[in-house]
RNA sequence: GCUCCAGUAGCUCAGUCGGUAGAGCACACCCUUGGUAAGGGUGAGGUCACGGGUUCAAGUCCCGUCUGGAGCUCCA
């Protein structure tokens, strides 16, 4: 995207196509009502309230009938109106109608307040038959859109609510793009395949890393053996990473008691996103939607000196969530996952530098996996919305203790209101998928109320009782979703480190399969993940299969090798390292596979 | 949750006008023992997502449910 693609060209063009679609859209179906067409990222949308649902055929003619237009050379004019003559106007329109109205008072949003101020005049833009209530700016004419460079981008209509408010009218969207070039075009056209094709949920199921099952549930992911290998091996590596960096383990169970989300001030807040309570001899509990009540009850169970501050305690713990049905997606959302979750216990001398600890143990787990396509996010409240606990002036507090580490760390971030989560304003680490979608995954949050609303305490050097703050940190966000977007990082190709099967040994007859078992065998010592083809298949067939599966090394094995005591290694990458003693080979694996390294050789 | 689309073998898909189901891959067995991107043959595998309806007859048409997909809304 351009630094300033709101000036640029493009933006105009996608613009005016959207006017030229919505032009289409009245020719093809007359009694059609239009509401809005901005251009956006990656192209446009324009939404209209229509008598019945639309067809590919439809589609088809509105895209063949916007090329046509735009070989008419029709000019873009530009004019002032007033309300009452645009109102005359856009007659039996009610969303224009709706906008005019909105124009002429000044914009307000949904507390009340002016975003926008009160205007006397508007603006219509036309071409040809086709006039829009619009700012603009457009290009000049039609014929300075190429026919050859737009495109509807899906085959198929979308659903949106009038303004994104889902208790008014559900509109009709079509998403369009458009660019100067058709080789442009085609080229955009042809990355979104590609991405498709990268999608986790595809690779996933073709590498077998994880299935669902419609018996256990929409939402709650099954992980076969090649993915929870992958996901222990995360875990196993932060686990060791948290203890070197003073964390402590702990296990809590999956649900508690109700009273201990009420307490938490979770429960009226999110009541509709769990699922419901279980009923026990008179008490009800919770799947826990969150780890933090739990770890808050181990802070309590023991009294704490200041000495004993900060406690870091850490847990991979599941926590279940009722995500609406139309939400879940693969594994990037899901109703059951694993957060890698710990939660410190700090004075408040000491948030500080422990955020900021945090923030590096992050960085670190990013770093070291190759992730660099992400944004910081600072959230903090919505100052107009009641659904936060807590008192202003640690709000405030934890808010500038989050925007001071991050400049004292020079990381690059945005600050955004509404983003917090109900306890604290939080720092998030967003990532997006191959179809651009964004993903939070690493968090760390700032709490002071829970702390509170727990009366947690320890005592500090001059005896007095005093609270703790809580920082709330997970690196990986959740297992699940982490690994999504790692799958879809690495295409499926992991490194080394990560990777289910690490090594492929492929014997070339029948005769060399004892071979293969003797290489295994030192293969397994040496802790080593490894599969022995020992089809009937050529080694050619083999092969070919081993790549689609992206295993990293293929150890090919004859006569040759045999008799050397050696392997002929092949990478996934298709380069041919040739015949290597086994041990130089066991040597190399290990040192890429403890570097954690990228490159495989 | 809402709008729209889809669901046929483990996977990817074909199946015309309504006339009782097919291919490739994968799997099993046989032949082939081959040195770096898929050798050949044979076979098994199906409640056409589920339930109801229309019809002499339903994979095909209609209704409902479930699951998946796109988008929106939501997201501790």
């Amino acid at each position: 995207m351009p630094e300033h693609y709101e000036d640029s060209r493009l933006y105009r063009i996608r613009h005016s196509t959207a006017h030229i679609m919505a032009q289409a859209m009245l020719e093809r179906i007359p009694e059609a009502k239009i509401a809005i067409g901005p251009p956006i990222e990656d192209g446009f949308y324009y939404d209209f309230d229509l008598p019945r649902p639309l067809t590919e055929e439809d589609l088809n003619w509105i895209e063949t009938r916007m090329k046509a237009i735009m070989r008419e050379d029709h000019p873009y004019t530009v004019r002032e109106v007033s309300p009452d003559e645009a109102r005359a106007f856009f007659k039996g329109q009610p969303y224009k109608l709706e906008l005019i109205d909105d124009l002429q008072n000044g914009r307000v949003d949904d507390n009340g307040n002016r975003i926008a101020e009160p205007a006397d005049t508007m603006t219509f833009w036309t071409q040809d038959t086709f006039t829009d209530l619009c700012r603009g700016p457009h290009v000049e004419n039609t014929n300075q859109i190429n026919p050859d460079a737009i495109s509807i981008t899906y085959k198929m209509p979308a659903g949106a609510y009038w303004r994104g408010d889902e208790k008014r009218q559900q509109l009709t969207r079509i998403y369009g793009t458009a660019f100067e070039t058709s080789e442009e075009l085609q080229d955009y056209l042809h990355r979104l395949e590609e991405a498709k094709r990268r999608d986790h949920r595809i690779v996933g199921e073709r590498l077998g890393l994880f299935t669902f099952s419609q018996i256990v549930g929409k939402g709650l992911p099954l992980w076969k053996p090649a993915g929870a290998t992958l996901r222990d091996t995360l875990e196993r590596w932060l686990r060791d990473v948290q203890i070197e960096n003073g964390y402590e383990p702990v296990v809590t169970p999956h649900i508690g008691n109700i009273d201990l989300y009420k307490t938490s001030g979770h429960y009226p807040y999110y009541k509709e996103s769990q699922y419901a309570p279980i009923d026990v001899d008179d008490e009800q509990f919770l799947l826990k939607p969150m780890n933090c009540p739990h770890h808050i009850m181990i802070y309590k169970s023991e009294m704490r000196s200041y000495r004993d501050l900060p406690v870091r305690y850490a847990e991979f713990g599941t926590v279940y969530r009722y995500e609406q049905s139309g939400e879940l997606h693969g594994l990037t959302r899901v109703r059951g996952f694993t957060v890698d979750d710990a939660h410190l216990f700090v004075t408040p001398d000491q948030l500080l530098e422990e955020f900021k600890a945090v923030v590096r143990l992050i960085q670190y787990v990013f770093n070291t996996l190759g992730l660099t396509d992400f944004r910081a996010r600072v959230g903090i409240r919505d100052p107009k919305s009641d659904k936060y606990v807590g008192n202003d002036a640690d709000w405030e507090h934890a808010a500038a203790a989050i925007i001071q580490a991050c400049q004292e760390m020079d990381l690059p971030h945005t600050v955004e209101e509404g983003e917090a989560a109900f306890y604290g304003p939080k720092l998030d680490f967003i990532f997006r998928d191959v179809l651009k979608r964004n993903w939070q995954l690493g968090t760390v949050q700032v709490d002071y109320n829970l702390p509170a609303r727990f009366e947690l305490e320890y005592v500090a050097a001059d005896g007095s009782r005093q609270q703790p703050v809580m920082i709330h940190r997970a690196p990986f966000g959740s297992l699940e979703r982490f690994v999504g977007i790692l799958i879809e990082h690495f295409d499926g190709a992991f490194p080394a480190w990560l990777s289910p099967v690490q090594a492929l040994l492929i014997p070339i007859t029948d005769r060399h399969v004892p071979y293969a078992q003797e290489v295994a065998a030192k293969l397994k010592a040496a802790g080593i993940r490894f599969e022995i083809d020992e089809s009937k298949n050529r080694m050619q067939a083999k092969i070919a299969a081993a790549r689609e599966r992206h295993i990293p090394w293929l150890l090919i094995m004859g006569d040759r090798d045999q008799q050397a005591g050696a392997v002929s290694v092949r990478l996934r990458t298709d380069e041919d390292l040739g015949q290597m003693p086994l041990d130089d080979f066991i040597a190399m694996a290990q040192r890429v596979i403890n570097d954690k390294a990228m490159a495989l050789g």
